[in-house]
DNA sequence: TCAATTATGGATATATAGATCTAGATATCC
DNA sequence: GGATATCTAGATCTATATATCCATAATTGA
């Protein structure tokens, strides 16, 4: 349903929004998100040209969020590296269909507009979640206190 | 966001329910619908495995649907030939993340759940359309009624 | 200035999806 | 039974997505 590239990519964005204004380089966020370091670099270039992040060289370096993560949503990310398509004319090239779509590619497109607003109205900051004790991305240490 | 290949079934699922109870065979499917006659032969076994169709051999012969355009859903067709495939769990493999998903790929799982649910609760019939004049596949052709 | 660190960008390799080809099996018609 | 029509199934080819590699440029610290 989601390719491979943007799940990679929503999961280096929200390592980052997690670590905001410390800046990640290619291999610790590849460590941290299990993702291939050579390709995940690639993503974060694209990511770079969609201005969403900004790399940084030398030792101290890394990628950043340009903004705050309560203001990039999951579609930027998503658009960066594997946009949705929208449909939005008739897939035959039917003449017919183009001035609005038969009821068959109507309903597909229905379908991917509930994601991408889905999407959309989602920010980095929403899905990093309200529970710091389940994270996106990270092992989740049980800090029992029973026996306290 | 859908398979070149789910695109091609629906299409043809869709010409085989406009043309209940007239085999239609793949070169005559495949001129309709504009798909590919070799692959679409691969698609027709593939919902033939599924049930979903039947083909026979011969002069006459040609693929059915087994059941009525009413009862086969969309989901069906999609499943057949590229399963729609919900996050059953963590797909960094996380141990912590095992029991419940984290917000990310909740998030993610929603969004498939969502297109599941819109795809098993539509049919083919529903997307046949009210509109005779406006069919799926179909080159409309505009019958005048304004100079009778 | 030198060494180490890190990103950048191009070239290349591998895996999967999409598409084609061909030999053979089954059915109909004459 | 022969000719034709049609599906079946395996092999193969091609295009795209995924992944790797390497040379180079920019930055930092000593």
């Amino acid at each position: 349903m989601f390719s491979q590239t943007t799940e990679y990519a929503l999961r280096a964005a929200v390592w980052l929004a997690e670590n905001e204004g410390r800046p990640q380089t290619t291999h610790s966020i590849a460590k941290a998100t299990r993702v291939p370091a050579a390709y995940l670099s690639k993503l974060l270039q694209a990511l770079g040209r969609a201005g969403l992040v900004r790399g940084s060289r030398g030792v101290g370096g890394g990628f950043e969020l340009t903004g705050a993560p309560a203001a990039v949503s999951v579609l930027d990310i998503v658009n960066a590296v594997d946009p949705i398509r929208r449909i939005k004319s008739c897939p035959l090239k039917l003449n017919a269909h183009s001035v609005r779509l038969c009821p068959l590619h109507k309903k597909l497109d229905d379908a991917i507009a509930i994601i991408e607003t889905s999407f959309r109205t989602t920010s980095l900051a929403d899905v990093l979640g309200v529970n710091p004790r389940h994270r996106p991305l990270c092992e989740f240490i049980e800090l029992r206190s029973a026996h306290q």
